[in-house]
DNA sequence: AGTTATTTTCTACACTTGTTTAATTTTGGT
DNA sequence: ACCAAAATTAAACAAGTGTAGAAAATAACT
């Protein structure tokens, strides 16, 4: 049950998370988001203790939760395939979907909380750290389960993989508009609709590639 | 030849360059780069009339060499492949390579750069705008390329498939160290020699993943 | 050498930064 | 209704922000 101060508090790490998503840690005041809150500014102070742990705790309040959308996902991917390798595409799937899902029908708070997520990931600051601490046991998970997927593949493979399939989800998540220039509007960036269709088979596709590719040389 | 001021522009610029790619447009004070790079403060608005101007200039300072550098080796894909379809592995590794190969062996400031625009690219402040700007042109004429590599391929797909080359390789340029904690030392992040070997096959195979796709539907 | 023109330094402006403190108001439990 | 706990407000802190202008130093050109 909803505790006293919980409702101020929520309010502030919605503007935070807002304004964060969109000029980054450094790029917005306190002043900004207590204002944007309709609340005093020192309370941002008083429930977070600093700016820094107001920042953390909008990236961990979300974390949670998905994770373990993407983990149950993962786990009826599993389940459906019994003691057989799991699906390649439906492992992906299980890994990306969720994400997608909720950013396309959760809400716009959902879609900030991704165009953070896209900058964290690749500022060199926050990058490696962040990540590694609020996503890293769930991705282990699933590269445990490309392994059995695609069997004898080099571990270097899987995880160079993994890594390019990181970059392009996330950048998905950025929602620059790039594409909808590039493409004279053809394709537009908030169209997830058409990421859901073709990120798994693309990426499904170059993980089976380097797993060839290492076994013609030998 | 070389006019008075310049080696205190560069001077601030490289500053610039390397702090911004660490922290970021707000992250980072005109003080600190201007004391990094070991001059008074007053000489970035001398030279470069704002903070913002100067974070300009950096961004185009390496772009305008770069995208020669990669129509170059575009150029000669195309002249090797003569009146046939140029090899899409080949297309790829034109754009990625000299990327690549300049963070691998240019020197520190080439990483700091790459890391800049890693972050620029997954920003939606600056991402959609710069990006457009400075590398539009040649990023057009890389799919026209990829176009005639892969003919009867939907528009759709060739431009997703950019997208996903695209978030995959600015990835790589933030070396966040992320794919070192995930794989325990295994991969390195600085190992830019790995992806050149992987990421145009992978992303080779994506493509033609969506190019299979679409024609089994029909 | 003398005179521009350019570059560098120093100082200061007007304003914003994150955070703290103390006073005040509101709330929940008894 | 009373009291302690929690929440909110207003004010101030010291430090730092981007930028500009006048003075000084340096270089270039005739």
């Amino acid at each position: 049950m909803a505790k006293r101060g919980d409702v101020t508090r929520n309010k502030i790490q919605d503007a935070a998370e807002e304004l964060f998503a969109a000029r980054g840690f450094y790029g917005v005041t306190v002043r900004e988001i207590t204002r944007l809150a309709g609340v005093d500014t020192a309370l941002a102070n008083y429930y977070f203790g600093s700016k820094k742990n107001l920042f953390d705790s909008v990236l961990l309040r979300r974390a949670e939760g998905l994770n373990e959308a993407r983990l149950k996902a993962l786990e009826d991917v599993e389940r459906e395939a019994g003691d057989n390798p799991p699906d390649l595409e439906k492992v992906i799937d299980a890994f990306t979907h969720p994400l997608l899902d909720r950013s396309e029908r959760g809400g716009p708070e959902w879609k900030s909380y991704f165009a953070l997520i896209a900058q964290v990931n690749n500022s060199p600051e926050w990058g490696g750290r962040m990540m590694t601490e609020y996503f890293d046991p769930l991705v282990r998970r699933f590269i445990a389960a490309i392994k059995r997927a695609l069997p004898n593949t080099p571990d270097e493979d899987i995880y160079w993989a993994y890594h390019f399939l990181s970059g392009a989800l996330v950048l998905t998540f950025a929602e620059t508009g790039r594409i909808d220039n590039l493409s004279d509007g053809l394709c537009r960036s908030s169209d997830l609709e058409s990421v859901h269709r073709r990120l798994p088979p693309f990426i499904a596709a170059g993980f089976r590639a380097l797993k060839e590719r290492d076994s013609e040389k030998s």
